[in-house]
DNA sequence: AGTATTTCTTAATCTACCTCAAGGATTAAG
DNA sequence: CTTAATCCTTGAGGTAGATTAAGAAATACT
């Protein structure tokens, strides 16, 4: 149950295995249905989940009701609305389950005393947020600059997982597509193949 | 010359006056004159610069040889080639004045150094960083979404100084529209007031 | 297996923004 | 004060992607 876990500290940081035992106490296991959510926009965010097996997404909702996917959270990567669960504020986002997942909860305070009791932890932390806030600048400059076929491409290419466990409409939200656009452009790829 | 970072220190955490001045040590002065680069795209990026006065923007370039800009940093802000600064690979990004202006120059290791000594300035970074991380989501929200008038209307409203010290094609450059697009929808705000 | 739901595709039309081109306004420089 | 940069505006025409509408394909549900 904590496999990923402890794959995705050890990318980072320098653990041993008592202390990734006690790393191991103060999450919480949970097991989320497809289309559950963990969170819903406008409640307050209480845990950085991270994802053991399966897949998330958060997204916003605009005035005319479209969902716009901000972030796709696959097997060992983190998700959580920073904002909220930071400061305590309301969420911007829903977050909810794509497939069948299973998920370690951090709360606030327990992250707290995680990273008071293993600094390494902490460490892992901001090198994280660190990546993130480089890969967001990134995907800033491809919303701004590129084409749908280059965004697909580009998206593709780093995370091929994506064509096949995520529904095309999702991700044609993620690149600020429709999905009807994204059918197009793939059909224009594929016959130039 | 340090009055913008103690100012913007102290909004984050509390720090004596020992510890302040402490901190100054680390820093290394420097004046920048209008046009002249701090960074060059494609050379390692050994400074996080704090701006005390003035203006910065860092921007990267594509295959057509259009700037992109990624950031403005006004007095009180802080600009980098994250990336380039934490690995120590080559930069993307370009950074710039944009007004004569006065820095804070810290190295990666003189950073190491200030967060060894003063705690309390690691967290004020990592604040600093959450906040930007936030800032950015919603950055790419708007570039995916918003029309050209709501990206203006927004940025304008939340920075109402990029107005009057920013060239309108920089502002342009930021929000992903072309000098013209910029110029008319101004006029288009203009003409219904 | 059969119905409902979700997802994907295709086509026709429309529109926000881009491109190209040129002139005007402002600021900097000798 | 004069010329050169830089910056901003305006117009005509083009295009990438949105919208609307419909049906096909795949998946889930009982």
């Amino acid at each position: 149950m904590y496999e990923q876990l402890k794959k995705s500290i050890s990318q980072k940081v320098v653990l041993s295995n008592e202390e990734f035992e006690l790393c191991k106490t103060f999450f919480i296991p949970k097991k989320i249905r497809k289309k559950q959510t963990l969170l819903l926009e406008g409640d307050v965010c209480t845990y950085n989940a991270f994802v053991e097996k399966g897949i998330l997404r958060s997204y916003s909702t605009d005035e005319k009701g479209n969902e716009n996917v901000m972030q796709f959270a696959f097997d060992g990567w983190w998700i959580t609305d920073l904002s909220s669960f930071l400061t305590g504020g309301n969420s911007t986002y829903t977050i909810e389950a794509i497939e069948d997942s299973e998920l370690l909860l951090l709360t606030t305070t327990a992250r707290e005393a995680l990273m008071d009791a293993v600094p390494a932890f902490e460490r892992y932390q901001r090198l994280l947020l660190q990546n993130a806030y480089i890969a967001l600048q990134s995907r800033v400059n491809g919303a701004l600059t590129a084409t749908a076929e280059e965004k697909y491409l580009k998206l593709t290419a780093s995370y091929p997982e994506i064509i096949s466990r995520i529904p095309q409409h999702m991700v044609a939200s993620y690149l600020g597509l429709t999905p009807e656009t994204l059918s197009r452009v793939r059909k224009q790829i594929s016959l130039r193949k």
